[in-house]
DNA sequence: ATCACAAATGAATAACTATTCATTCATTTA
DNA sequence: TAAATGAATGAATAGTTATTCATTTGTGAT
């Protein structure tokens, strides 16, 4: 384990050098990160990402790939998991955005580099603009199938979704940008407090945390 | 009007290089920042950002500060307002933050870069610390007393302050990256929405805008 | 064991960009 | 009107960093 070999395959190298430029860019931010800075954090040679990558933009994209793809994928396992009811797909939706892996600081950090270069960068947006739509589009069919489940009148799918949306993209800075008074846990909290607004009848919660209150489709 | 004399009061040429940089951050992004391109956006010489501000941080040390003024200011005029009643503030709070000077993109571009960078520079992170906190004191001060005025039972108006205030930072970023199907008024919907499902019998809308409902103090 | 191959290295290079400062120029003062 | 002032200029400099590629090194086939 502690021995690195020195020839991998060329998937585990790559993967290894987007988690060093994860890291990087939380560390010295997107224009202060450095060919030299990436490659000294990945334990490896500074030519290492031409041979991997061609060009350090290149790595950068899939910088911002990898990030996107992980919590598209996380999602769609949600999603599309037959095991769960409705409110559940919601919950744990809830509980992914603000999970150890997703809501991480330093990958926050990522993130928010990346929108802020958006409007100048056109590969960037639409990466960004991509994942944005499928996500929306699942998360509004989940509020849309709720509302009929359980017989909400003026729920509004689409609009719920979108704001939630916002919100849960708020709560993320908010972690970034106060680590010391905001946790993961009270963002949580918000998120479920916004839903509760708007299903009354579900998403309960207990102090210890968030109760299911079987609604099985 | 289309003269530019050759000197002018030094503030004014700091503001004209600060909007210069907002320009070239919303264009070019924080790392394709260069002084020559902001030098040229603003119409002068390649020397007079050193002259001005001595150096590259520092000009986008004070950019940073000058859009969180901007916003610090504007809010606490509303917030001192003594014409206004506690809804008529908290109403107004929306309209700025999605008025067309704030919510404007090339400095919504603006604030996400720093916001990507508050983990790497311990700067830009205070300035921001800085002006978060009294934001939400000031706005958590106004939900609370409009829950007394109002007599609601069950609101927690810190918890509606960081609510809201997620809400309003993640509708920014929905502004910044699909600014085609998303508006500053849709963004005031969604907002209004919010609000009204915590105070349910203040910050009633129209089809055509948001309507007053005489709630003076 | 030896060879052939591919992965990895890092010194050297090329390109870029912040900063400097001697000079130019407009404005103000006497 | 002439001298003094200091704002503005931009060519030159110094420093940084992405990229290249000749060389090294480990691995697997024979």
């Amino acid at each position: 384990m502690s021995e690195t070999p020195r020839s991998l395959p060329a998937k585990t190298r790559r993967k290894q050098l987007i988690k060093a430029t994860i890291k990087c860019i939380a560390k010295n931010g997107l224009s202060g990160t450095t060919m030299a800075d990436v490659t000294k954090l990945a334990g490896l040679s500074l030519g290492i990402v031409n041979l991997h990558f061609e060009t350090k933009e290149k790595l950068l994209v899939e910088t911002l790939r990898f990030i996107t793809d992980e919590y598209r994928n996380g999602l769609d396992k949600i999603f599309f998991n037959e095991n769960l009811s409705t409110e559940e797909k919601i919950r744990a939706h809830v509980a992914f955005d603000f999970s150890r892996a997703i809501a991480d600081r330093n990958k926050l950090a990522v993130w928010f580099a990346f929108w802020g270069e958006t409007k100048s960068r056109p590969t960037y947006h639409s990466i960004c603009a991509d994942y944005i739509d499928e996500i929306a589009q699942n998360l509004t069919q989940l509020f849309s199938i709720l509302k009929n489940e359980q017989n909400y009148q003026s729920v509004d799918p689409e609009l719920v979704c979108t704001c939630y949306t916002a919100l849960s993209d708020g709560l993320w800075l908010a972690l970034l940008l106060t680590p010391k008074s905001f946790k993961a846990d009270d963002a949580k909290t918000i998120a479920m407090h916004y839903l509760k607004t708007q299903f009354p009848n579900n998403f309960t919660m207990t102090k210890t945390g968030i109760k299911s209150n079987e609604n099985k489709t």
